[in-house]
DNA sequence: GATGAATGAGGCTTCATTCAT
DNA sequence: GATGAATGAAGCCTCATTCAT
């Protein structure tokens, strides 16, 4: 038996990775199935399995079934906020900055599918156990948002009457249509071609009446 | 199946209107649940009481949970259409259109919220069990919009490059515009008044650049 | 198909001797199960399949595991008072009634094994999730023993100072001398020829000290 | 096992002691635990926490849950023996003798609830899985007042006619006396008190009649 | 020896569905 | 046709036990 010079505290480093690890397989794989499945249908076993740990190690990570799925749901905002964020922190025109969020949403409705499913059927599905949570995090998005939409009204010609409602229209018209294009079956590329067509429609949309 | 126009039982049509009477009745009270909790966790036999009938009888117009949630999937986009089409069909500019679109759906939204609930949830919800159906009846609302749009296209002088697109994108916008608002809790009466900005937002979205 | 004249009221008595038979199977069932291996330990399924109903069935019946026990409590107690209370308003001596009491409380013990042991379990077992039925079982033991107590009192010469202590040794030393015997694996035959030694026992104990 | 008497490595006896005393704190918080909870419910968990060591170390000392809990009833026969062997053994009548065992048990009743209501449900408590090793215990027990009395009967004027029903009677209306009392809520104060009436009732009862 | 992360058997309970009446 | 009692599959979660460190 090996005994470290540090006794008993040597492992922590180590263990808290490996800790931080298999926190994340469970929540990518508790992703795919809801996102398979839905909150209801979807089954512990079946992530753990997945995950490649014992059925009862999951309770180790997460309270529950229910605690498991807003967790998932909180990293999914974060790591969509954190796509979003720089993509509109662009420097550019407020349409330059615009396509690009569009094509940031487009892009992680591909590569993270399951996520971007997952949280728009919270956002919108019926399951109202969940809807308290995602009107949290919607808001977080739109905070993010406003944040440009007001300096851009502040800075350039541009008049936004109101900047909360432009802000739901921006994300509300962005993630609906990627969202309706992929039901429809269109694919990425197409997306991003009409990422301009999408971004000028934002923004008449939200700017004063001109005449 | 044969039927006796003058069969001595009992009045065929009576019966046949009593039956489609507690379809109907089923139908409604189904609608309510499965927008209360979600396909999973409505209750058929909840159902049942609400609409009157024992707990087998359901059996006897549904095939099972799935096709009820079907069945009324159907029935909802039906008498959805059926607000759409005369909206969008009533004379006047395709701004004063769009609006009375905007506003009809705003309207569903409130009174049928239920229905309405229930069918973004089939939409944008991740249980792909439903999205094969949920997908054409989508379809079936783009055709009629799409229609509009073309009529328009030849007629006026807007230019719309794509038809297709530019549908999804007046059903998209309309839709989850109403849908994140209500879900920030905004009053009907508000998003009615935005009409002619969404209104605005998706004719000049939809037409080429006038410039 | 065959149609009763009286419609579908008919098989109401029928359907509810059959529920009430069905109910008892699983109460005596539950009992046998419960005293085998004490509440926690006893499983749903092996009542229910003891019983010849499926697992589900119970759940018609009872509540829950829980609300099973104690029903089967408070049947037990009814049934068991049902024996007690004759046993004592015996005309006789007092000496005569306690040893009748202690027989029956034998015979309870023997024919009734399940039971008993229950009842022993629920009032002086540590599972004080149950200790509070328990508890008001136990005083309703009490009281029938106190009003036999009190008549005595008043009517002849023993002198008991106070009734509910002396109803408490005589309840609490006929059952655990029992019990014990049980444990000790005594036969009903040696405790039956008892009965008069404790009741004697039981009889000058409860009386005011001779001298 | 080899135990060197003068290993250079750690003195053994400081280790045995560790161990020993170890064992004793498993011991009482298990006692703590199972009669809090009874058996099933009392979790290993938690009684490693409360003695204050590794969830997995209790695996050192006991080979199961089982097993520890046969353990700590053993030790508390063990100690509720010590206690009731000297109140025996004290010099005086039958009479302060008895009274002095009832005492003797209420008071172990009081400061060691948990370990008397342990062994009462274990001797009392439906769960034969514990039952065997609860009446040998019960034997022991037993053996000791039967000695006593033995004695008694063969230099006091008291006859005795079975002595073993007589000791079961001494130690089934003391014990039972007592857990009565404290499931109708009684205090200690009052027991005491009536020490010398239940220590009365027992002589009385197990002497041949005077008449 | 001590630890606690990992495991997975086991059990209560729900509820869609069946079917005898 | 209508009913609802009965069914049993299915799934979340707990917790005693193991074992690598």
């Amino acid at each position: 038996m090996v005994r470290h010079l540090s006794g008993g505290y040597m492992p922590k480093i180590v263990d808290e990775q490996m800790r931080e690890a298999t926190r994340q397989r469970i929540l990518r794989e508790a992703a795919s199935e809801f996102a398979r499945l839905g909150f209801d249908q979807a089954n512990i076993n079946v992530i753990a399995e997945q995950a490649g740990i014992g059925k009862g190690t999951i309770y180790l990570y997460f309270e529950n079934k229910r605690e498991l799925f807003l967790a998932m749901l909180r990293q999914i905002a974060q790591s969509q906020l954190a796509v979003i964020r720089p993509a509109l922190a662009t420097p550019g025109t407020l349409q330059e900055r615009l396509e690009k969020l569009f094509r940031a949403f487009v892009t992680l409705a591909q590569t993270d599918s399951d996520s971007f499913n997952v949280y728009m059927s919270a956002l919108y599905g019926v399951n109202r156990a969940f809807q308290a949570e995602a009107t949290r995090l919607l808001r977080d998005y739109l905070a993010v948002i406003s944040l440009v939409l007001e300096e851009e009204s502040s800075t350039s010609a541009l008049q936004i009457e109101n900047v909360e409602t432009a802000s739901l229209m921006v994300l509300s018209l962005t993630e609906s249509y990627i969202l309706s294009a992929k039901v429809l079956g269109q694919s990425e590329q197409r997306l991003i071609q009409q990422a301009p067509l999408v971004a000028r429609a934002i923004l008449q949309g939200i700017g004063t009446p001109q005449q």
